[in-house]
Order: C-alpha cells, then sequence, then structure tokens
DNA sequence: TAAATACATGACTATATGATTATGAAAAAG
DNA sequence: CTTTTTCATAATCATATAGTCATGTATTTA
C-alpha cells in the first residue's frame, strides 16, 4: 500500500500550524518565477558566477543578483566568495526531483487533454 | 547511484523551452500561497464543498471560490457539481508527496540553524 | 413563476513583486 | 591612494494578485 504523504507536522497527525504553512508556500513560491527556474537550470550543472549566470539566462545583473537572493533566502542555493566574485550553488540537488514530478503530471495532463479532444472529434 | 533528475524535456537531454518553464512555474506558484495550502490541507480527507470549505479555512465564499479557480487551472483539484452544490477533490494526491518534501527540508535546514547557533553559543 | 440556495464573477483596493536604472560596497590591481 | 572589477542594493515603475463587497447565474423549491 502506498504510504500517503500529507501537509501533517509530526507524528500525532496535526495540521500544519500557520507559521510553517507560510514557510512552505514562501519556498514554493521560491520555484514559481520562469527566471528564477532558469538560474537552478544554469545551476544543474556545477557552480557559476554571477556574470556568468547573467549571461546564460540571458538578463541583466542586478536582475539575477535579486533572484539569487529570493533562491538563497528560500535555503535552494549556497554563496560562495572568492576575491570580487562571487559563486552560487545548487543547495540540494533534490530540488530538481520536484521540478520532475511537476514536469511529469504537467505531461500526463497535457496528454489526457490531447485524448479528450480526439476524443471529441471523433464524436 | 542515484538518478539525477533535472529541469530537462524528452531524452535527449535538452533544455526546457521557455513555455514548458512558464507552465512548470505556474504550477509551483498555484501552491505557493497559504491559503490555497489550507484548502488542499482541507481537501486532503476527502470531497468538499464550497460552504464547507469556506467554514474550514476561514475565509470569505467569494475567496476561496477564487482560489479554488486558481488550483483547477493548475489541475491540482477536481470540480463536481450536484445541484446548486459544487464539490472539490484532489486531482492527484501526489502533490502531498512535494508539500512533504519541502517540509522535510525545511526541517532540516532548521535543524542546521539550530545546531550552528547553539555552536556559536559555545564558543 | 417567484423565492431561495450555492457558487462564480466583476469591480475595487492594497500589497507584493519583477524588471530597469543608477548607485553603492568590497576586493584586487595598478 | 586611485582605478577597476564584480556583485549587491536602493529607487522607481509596471504588473500581478490576495482580499472584500456587490452582483450575476444556475438549480432547486414553494
Amino acid at each position: 500500500m502506498n504510504v500517503r504523504f500529507g501537509l501533517r507536522l509530526g507524528k500525532g497527525g496535526r495540521k500544519m500550524p500557520p507559521e510553517a504553512l507560510e514557510l512552505v508556500a514562501t519556498r514554493f513560491r521560491a520555484l514559481g518565477e520562469p527566471m528564477r527556474l532558469r538560474i537552478l537550470q544554469s545551476l544543474e550543472s556545477g557552480e557559476m558566477g554571477v556574470s556568468a549566470l547573467t549571461e546564460t539566462v540571458g538578463s541583466t545583473q542586478p536582475n539575477v543578483s535579486k533572484h539569487l537572493r529570493v533562491l538563497q533566502d528560500a535555503g535552494l542555493v549556497k554563496r560562495r566568495q572568492q576575491g570580487t566574485s562571487v559563486y552560487y550553488s545548487i543547495a540540494d540537488a533534490r530540488v530538481f526531483e520536484l521540478c520532475e514530478m511537476i514536469r511529469l503530471r504537467l505531461r500526463d495532463r497535457l496528454e489526457a487533454q490531447v485524448g479528450a479532444l480526439n476524443a471529441r472529434l471523433r464524436a
């Protein structure tokens, strides 16, 4: 039998308190911007400096810096300074599992929609 | 060896196109509001009508309806109408696994912060 | 048909946030 | 010390969105 995870805290089956809910929401929200996903995507192959990231994602340096701050506050990236350069890296690669789960569910949904559309066209 | 998931599409290791990135971000963003997490949490125990949901999450009916729309557009809940009542339910319970992953990582991070604080207090 | 019920939607406000521009801060080089 | 390089931040604007209130719509009931 599949274990059912849930929005619970602790072993008592208590529901999440509002503060915890806010923290979870904040982390989801950090993943809810395409530019930040692009940054994470770029970092997947390894540590990168801000200038390199800026060029890779095709944005401006201040914008990338700001997004990196959001990602760091959410605990998604780590910061390492060396001289005048700052290198960012993925704090926990499991974040990509989250993205993959979302991506697979999206694909399933799109396929279901295509199937429904085909069924209607045959009718 | 652990398989590394990633923000990729297809088998060729191509990076995600912008539209796909936007879709993934949209779904994350749908999970990035505490009130919507509360709604999902309430639905975890089973299908519920809008009035019951409104009372459970402690908000107003129009607000809950609006959030339910966002959740439905993101493919997170299903809608079933019966008479004048509308019942919503979780579209895919795996969404709770996502929340659980986030929650566990948050706990790890908080514990690490507490540990670092203790280390500093001993010094 | 008229009234009541349950939900959705439109108008509106307040707030949050993404993007840009200009500027600031810190480290290295000259 | 001055300049350069690299990144962070403040100021600003535009847009998005959560919340509220009022109203619309569809279904059931009297």
